[in-house]
DNA sequence: TTGTATGCGTTATCAT
DNA sequence: ATGATAACGCATACAA
């Protein structure tokens, strides 16, 4: 029925030569006669040849993909994260097999099986919300597959990390609510515990408070996981408090738990930021668009997927050695929604 | 060194049978002794054992991988689609490839040549920009790859589509201009007209004016491409002319280069929709959130990415037949840059 | 139920 | 410069 596709077997047989001199031919290789090189060209072309690098991957045992796990595509930050890798990626010629995982740890594993049989040369991954151990990352490692993560990191399993420099920005936006404007009591939405960034974030909370004898109100810590969703249920929780307890500033883990904040307090008939002051993280598309622009750290994501790409490759190469873990620095967006530019 | 992967030789050594007897345990097919398959399972297991897709497919002649082609990730109408084409595909037993064109011509065509000769069993493609002629879509076509459109599609090959009804859809959005509002000159800021959509909009809003014998006037239609700053520059170019021939009214080709152009209409000093009403096609995440929110029309990206990767496995499993076009209906989004709700 | 031979498409190796 | 053979890891077809 369907023609079966042409080999290099067919050329070889067209030709009259044996598939060992097509290969040379077309790899480029020395010791072959230019002529019959540009006739075997001609040849390829002529039949519509199309390597198969399936067949090339098994005998050379490199597939040159990478594979990479985000968790949302929709997030904004994973967008830019991997124009950065497929930057680097495809400038020193690895493909991408891109997945992700829905932020659901069955999912995630599952995709991870499938990148580790697929032979990817090495995995990029950022971890789902809901992954709670770490054995698959830790088998991974056994079996020598090269593991970068980025921006939500696993520490202590042996592979390297790229991330930003979630506790410092946290505690630096908490601090401008401080110093800069004097609010005492300052909320945090935070997020999953068991996720790098939702307890980087909570650290950098609680330290600017610390370092700066601000009163700490353990009622004033909400979970409120990564989404609007969360961030407007939480923001509820809190406007529920007595009036006298309630938050004169909040601090969401991220820009679309601010969003959902936003409503909520909106949606209370208070407004931003006379009444309750807000700051997200990682300067959403949105961010500035909201009625009131919304005072949010920007990570610089295209070049933590950048970086982690080039981790990747030096450990793929050989040329890595040393574990590491590579932080990058965070940038303040002040906006209104803090109480600045009035 | 690194010791080496192990495969299905190894767990047959250890257990001392035949490769093929671990295949079939592995694999649960009929013939093999319980007591034997679970021996082989727990080997399997014990030894880290992980199969070799690679191997596979080069046999079976299947990879049960789908290639994606899109222009932009960051395009808020592709993340949609991704989901709906994951969806089905996951749900099939399929895997995607990922990748992106960044609107290139010859990004495009390197792509579609990785994942061929990756010998993925279809491609998904939402053509790039650039892209002037279709050769390499036909070779796709004659090689007997199942090929579908999205979104952008390219009639005439051969291959199927699934796009949604853009013609209609911009010329609805026109005759609202014109029926619920009277605005007597109004541009278009048209996208490249070799993109189906760029053209298929620009159809739609003439045929809008047509039928409602509306002035036409040649000089009110401007290419502003796909993005923020050619829509900015295209009316830059607008409002150029003389008063008396500006726009009353602007139809943009999509969401983006509608943005472009609301900055440089309020950076004229001139307000919406009181000076110049807008609209735009897409209905981007930001477009409610705009100072004036930005009326538009809403396409089904998560069921044209559905629809899509359905058609295409389809084809894959040979129980497609006739070539066909799937057009899916948009949704007007009527907010404030038009003139209603004020 | 289990094993053997063979082939998928390519490249490395060793010959010629 | 070119060719023959084996190998990569697995599955199909057939034999035992």
């Amino acid at each position: 029925m369907s023609k079966k596709r042409v080999t290099a077997k067919e050329i070889a047989r067209e030709l009259g030569i044996s598939v060992m001199t097509v290969s040379r031919a077309l790899n480029n290789r020395p010791n072959v006669d230019a002529e019959t090189r540009s006739r075997v060209q001609e040849a390829a072309r002529r039949l519509g040849y199309v390597p198969n690098r399936i067949a090339k991957s098994l005998v050379l045992q490199r597939t040159h993909i990478i594979g990479v796990v985000v968790p949302e595509i929709t997030h904004s930050f994973f967008p830019e994260a991997i124009r950065g890798i497929e930057e680097v990626a495809s400038h020193a010629g690895y493909h991408l097999i891109l997945t992700h995982s829905s932020e659901d740890a069955d999912r995630e594993e599952e995709v991870l099986h499938l990148l580790e049989s697929q032979r990817v040369d090495g995995i990029l991954i950022s971890k789902a919300q809901t992954v709670k151990e770490n054995r698959t990352y830790r088998q991974l490692v056994e079996r020598k597959v090269p593991l970068v993560f980025f921006d939500r990191c696993v520490p202590g399993i042996g592979a390297d990390c790229v991330g930003v420099d979630d506790e410092v920005g946290a505690k630096r936006i908490t601090e401008h609510l401080i110093v800069v404007h004097g609010y005492r009591r300052i909320a945090h939405l935070c997020g999953p515990q068991h996720v790098s960034i939702g307890k980087a974030r909570l650290d950098g909370f609680k330290k600017a408070l610390q370092e700066n004898q601000w009163p700490f109100d353990e009622e004033l810590i909400v979970e409120a996981g990564f989404h609007e969703a969360g961030g407007y249920r939480a923001m509820k929780t809190l406007l529920q408090l007595p009036p006298e307890r309630q938050p004169r500033a909040v601090v969401a883990v991220n820009d679309p738990a601010a969003f959902g904040a936003m409503k909520a307090i909106q949606e209370a008939q208070l407004s931003i930021p006379e009444d309750i002051a807000i700051v997200g993280f990682s300067d959403d598309l949105r961010a500035e668009l909201m009625r009131v622009p919304l005072t949010t750290v920007r990570q610089p994501a295209y070049e933590v997927g950048r970086k982690a790409a080039e981790r990747l490759i030096e450990a793929i190469e050989g040329s890595s050695g040393q574990i590491m873990e590579i932080v990058l620095a965070t940038e303040q967006i002040i906006r209104r929604s803090c109480g600045c530019n009035p």
